[in-house]
RNA sequence: GAAUCGGUAGCUCAGCUGGUAGAGCAACGGCCUUUUAAGCCGUGGGUCGAGGGUUCGAACCCCUCCCGAUUCACCA
């Protein structure tokens, strides 16, 4: 970053459209409005009055007597003034519903130089009247108040829906940029509903699994984010500056470590939905920081934990759509239980037709040149095989599908496999062609964990910029014993991805990273 | 990091082999008391991503840079 400082906003020059807004904040105060009120008493949502209109709908609007009286309130989204009376969409966080003013209603003063002249499209306004059908079976809300809620000094794009003569949708004008969709979430929102929703979606995700662990007895907590040591994962961490203790810090890659401690520390399950960072490249799929649940059951092993994770996502998808089946891209992808779970080089020979078990890293390196992967000298035969793996298998699993028993020398974590040399009791979930998630038996033997950290000293020594350190804190906490353990990782974004049917992580981040602007 | 495509009014987009910018919606002034992309008449609005170059003349051609999308590489 240079001397220009791009944290400043110096404030651009505003368009003609934002100068006569701003001229209508004076002109609003001078008749004694007040543009941005402090509360406002609202009894509806649009929803909940088509949800059940029959109950509100007089049918003699012109002489209303003791029908129902409504107030809502919510944003201007579309203006049709017709001289005396007007008809607008009034959104709020439900829905929309139309609502229709007349002067005759709210005195010729609020009507003419108020409504007319001040509105705008994007204005925060609350109404209070009654329900009717108009001529065209719309259900409409009858004004007679109006209230200016807040004012928008900026104009929003206008789009308009409307359904052409084979009824399907056309929208005019989306607001569909998606650098300013992404920079500013909040317009993306309003004239987006369909945004809010896959928000809901998300947090309905995160609610569910939540639920089902708390029902299992399992607590949740929270671990430091800012770490001496990084550890968990193979990746590249962001680091910061602790200033009074003059040290530097990392963020976490993966909050693994900590939460084992607590299974030392005496808790049966431990769950936490953490924020991870990772200073790696952005991409549909990438995001410097992220989202994932990790958990952590005592006296489990990796096959109860594929039951338990079949069980809380097919809980998922029933709780988001109401059946196991979700609709992803050209995709119908079922999560009903039980999953196919299949062994890693079982997987790679029935794609390859070359069986990996007992070959030798030069065997292993010559069968993926053969399949013309891209390798090198440098690589590892854990690496070998998974770069084997993920050019050959994994885009190919659509339907979710646990890989079992990796290769030792990728898992510095897991447990040596009971019966299978060479190999841990690990799997990962992938679903759609990306892995959504990864666990394990617990490697809970401290000799062997020690062994395996020092190997990854010797791969960090060697340049490996993804190997884990030795974290001597976490040897000390397994050293007092830590019951045979089952853990896993999933990770929230790429779920939710799927869940939602979105094609780019930055549709399920409120705030993707951008470079600014 | 590389390649491809893109950045023109508040929004969505035109703009030909170079002749200093257009449309619809939005906005502004009128008319209009059941409209719904409301309609009709009229008006204004632009650092054409930024900077340099070529040219009598650049939104357009050339160079550099910024931002984004997609694909690829690393990764969850």
């Amino acid at each position: 970053m240079t001397e220009n400082n791009s944290m400043s906003n110096a404030e651009p020059s505003i368009s003609e459209q934002q100068a006569i807004r701003k001229e209508k904040l004076n002109q609003l105060r001078e008749l004694n409005v007040n543009p941005y009120p402090y509360s406002y008493d609202v009894t509806h949502t649009s929803a909940e009055i088509l949800a059940d209109e029959d109950s509100y709908i007089t049918t003699t609007p012109d002489e209303p007597g003791d029908a129902k009286r409504v107030s809502v309130a919510g944003r201007v989204m579309t203006r049709r003034i017709m001289g005396k009376a007007s008809f607008f969409t009034l959104q709020d966080s439900k829905g929309t519903i139309q609502v229709y003013i007349r002067r005759d209603d709210v005195g010729v003063e609020e009507y003419n130089k108020v409504f007319k002249k001040m509105v705008d499209i994007g204005d925060i306004v609350g109404i209070k009247g009654y329900v009717f059908k108009t001529g065209t079976k719309e259900t409409t809300i009858r004004a007679e108040e109006f209230e200016f809620l807040s004012k928008t000094i900026r104009p929003i794009p206008t789009p308009k829906e409307v359904e052409n003569e084979d009824g399907e949708k056309v929208t005019y004008d989306a607001f569909t940029d998606k650098e300013q969709r992404y920079r500013q979430r909040y317009v993306d929102m309003i004239v987006n509903p369909d945004v809010r929703d896959t928000f809901r979606k998300r947090t309905q995700i995160v609610q569910t699994m939540r639920n089902m662990m708390n029902e299992r007895g399992y607590l949740e907590v929270e671990t430091p984010i800012l770490q001496p040591i990084y550890g968990g994962a193979a990746a590249k961490p962001f680091v910061t500056h602790h200033n009074a203790l003059d040290m530097d810090l990392y963020l976490r890659i993966a909050n693994e470590l900590y939460l084992k401690r607590l299974i030392v520390g005496g808790f049966d399950g431990v769950y936490e939905f953490s924020k991870d960072f990772r200073n790696e490249g952005l991409s549909r799929f990438h995001n410097p920081e992220f989202t994932q649940v990790e958990l952590y059951v005592a006296y489990k092993d990796y096959n109860w934990m594929m039951d338990f994770m079949e069980e809380m996502i097919e809980k998922v998808a029933l709780a988001l759509h109401g059946s196991t089946t979700v609709t992803v891209g050209e995709n119908e992808i079922n999560f009903e239980r039980p999953w196919p779970r299949i062994p890693m080089y079982e997987a790679i020979e029935n794609e390859t037709g070359h069986d990996l078990s007992g070959k030798t890293t030069e065997e292993i390196f010559d069968i993926a040149k053969s399949l013309h992967i891209d390798v090198d000298e440098s690589m590892g035969k854990g690496k070998l095989i998974d770069e084997i793996f993920g050019e050959t298998v994994e885009h190919k699993l659509i339907q979710p599908t646990f890989i079992t028993d990796y290769p030792i020398e990728m898992s510095p974590l897991a447990k040596k496999h009971r019966t299978k040399e060479g190999l841990v009791e690990r799997f990962e979930a992938v679903c759609n062609g990306k892995e959504i998630a990864n666990a394990f038996t617990e490697l809970n033997d401290p000799v062997d964990q020690r062994e395996r950290f020092e190997e990854q000293a010797r791969l960090k020594a060697d340049g490996d910029e993804e190997a884990m350190a030795v974290d001597e804190d976490f040897l000390r906490a397994i050293e007092y014993g830590m019951p045979p353990t089952a853990g896993i990782g999933i990770g929230i974004d790429r779920l939710a991805m799927i869940m939602t049917n979105s094609d780019s992580i930055r549709d399920v981040l409120f705030f993707p990273q951008m470079r600014p602007e």
